[in-house]
DNA sequence: TCCATTCTCTGACCTTAGTCAGCGAAAACG
DNA sequence: CGTTTTCGCTGACTAAGGTCAGAGAATGGA
């Protein structure tokens, strides 16, 4: 399929979801209010949301949404209270009314949902919902960032320490920092190295470093969050790395790895890494790849 | 994936739809002119359109769509002139300047859809083309109506011609309606028949038609228009005919067919049929079909 | 021919969505 | 400590989207 064949299939498609998805949405959601206010009660939460937060996310001129507050507050849907910690920020929150509220939008949603695939006998079904999570999945692919952070860093630490809480409940042998060759947080922080975070929606999920001693250029601490995966990330954190390893002038790429990281292993493979014998001594690894890069 | 499992995915792709796409989608087309008017202008097309169908379509009050109309009209766009057979009826055209305008609409879904691609590679990019086609089809299958009309209906006389048209290409010895078993168009009217035509956004993509002899039930004239096919319709005739002979205190529903109509005959199978001797002695036909219904 | 219906348009009106400038309180900075 | 910045709020305003009742022309049917 060339290019303009992809193109009219991806018009097509934007034409019909947004005819039955779309209208349908934006129906079934603002059947008792306007769809901004019904928006906003359901960005809320659950667990209420800072201001700020919901200006962010909902892309809202900040006197627009305070006036929107104000009018689901007297409706009794919600209470706005300055932060402890910070008395200009305010915290808005559901109260009962507006968890009720909440939850029927929640129900219409289920709705929208279910009408979409009722008229579908169970196989049409099935086909319908996996290429939906298809499309779902490469779609917000496209949104996750890749920026260089330094590794103490909120979003970095968190990375890490859900890798180690992971590498301890993966390894046969569990996993213990102080026995590793851990490079410490000064090594994947320029000038000696870097450290990359990916990011969907704000949250992070996944990270990869690469430690840069002389003539050579390593990668450590890999990481892809569950719900993240099948993203394409790992492939685009190499990509990442790789760029930037070039950039600095190296030739070559290497890492190791544990043996129980199949889907890392398989993923090192078809992106182009080679095994070779051991380089160190890590005691934790029992693969070490290889890639020639920057076309040397 | 049970059903509640099915519910959330659809509901996470709606939500990532909505964002990626129908943003998008209202910010290009909205960058000059209010969108309700990007949508009209867009809707009206190279052709020109009745104002009755443009309501229809867009589902607008009549008042606002004359607004709109009127808008457009100011602006160098549109001619808005009665139609030569029915003077109530207003007829909708491009002027020069609208034909520029729409060309710019046209060229921004184009970017809209790459801005989609743009950030996959070539692997990704395939997936997520197939995975909203599939998409595409199951929706579009679902907004499909069934009617019984009369064979003398425009609708059905259309997919009629385009049915002879067909055969006439595709059976190896041509296809003269003169020597065929033909039912007259009254063996598919009640009550010793019936014809059904399928309809998208109100255009005619399907037929079949169902002689009533005492006794029997027989499927004549099934067809289904190319761009139409892999949605399902075949399928949804022959539950739509069974249901309706079953009605009529049926229990045997048969159909004769030419060994070129490959799929059709798979269908067949696929749906119950199962191969009998001839029961006619119909010139173009290679295979003839039973299957029990109404649980006889 | 008269009457009902269809189709579009106009005027009056309302709600929603959104922008902009500026203000006061709280926090951060130097 | 004073100054600057951040955060949310209010008031004033505009445009867009949409509804409703009714008028006037054209058509179809009895």
């Amino acid at each position: 399929m060339d290019d303009a064949a992809q193109i009219s299939q991806v018009r097509r498609f934007n034409r019909t979801v947004t005819e039955r998805v779309g209208v349908l949405h934006d129906h079934y959601l603002g059947l008792d209010r306007p769809i901004g206010e019904a928006r906003l009660l359901w960005e809320i939460g659950g667990q209420g949301q800072d201001v700020r937060r919901l200006r962010e996310r909902l892309g809202l001129d900040s006197g627009y949404l305070s006036r929107l507050l104000r009018s689901l507050e007297a409706d009794g849907l919600v209470t706005v209270e300055p932060q402890p910690e910070d008395r200009r920020v305010r915290t808005v929150r559901l109260t009962e009314a507006g968890r009720a509220e909440h939850a029927v939008l929640d129900g219409r949603s289920d709705e929208l949902a279910g009408s979409l695939l009722a008229p579908l006998n169970d196989a049409q079904r099935a086909r319908l919902v996996a290429a939906m999570a298809e499309v779902d999945r490469l779609l917000t692919a496209t949104t996750v960032t890749l920026d260089v952070v330094d590794p103490d860093h909120p979003d970095a630490r968190h990375c890490l320490r859900s890798y180690f809480t992971e590498m301890r409940e993966r390894f046969e042998t569990g996993f213990d920092p102080a026995r590793s060759l851990l490079p410490d947080a000064g090594e994947l922080r320029a000038p000696k190295g870097l450290f990359l975070v990916a990011r969907l929606h704000g949250e992070p999920v996944a990270c990869a470093g690469l430690k840069l001693p002389p003539g050579s250029a390593e990668i450590k601490r890999m990481w892809v969050a569950p719900h993240a995966r099948r993203l394409g990330l790992g492939r685009r954190l190499l990509a990442g790395l790789e760029a930037r390893a070039v950039e600095h002038g190296r030739g070559v790429l290497r890492l190791d790895t544990n043996k129980v990281l199949g889907d890392a292993i398989a993923l090192y493979r078809s992106y182009g890494f080679e095994e070779v014998a051991a380089f160190n001594d890590e005691p934790y690894a029992h693969h070490w790849f290889e890639k020639r890069i920057g076309g040397a």
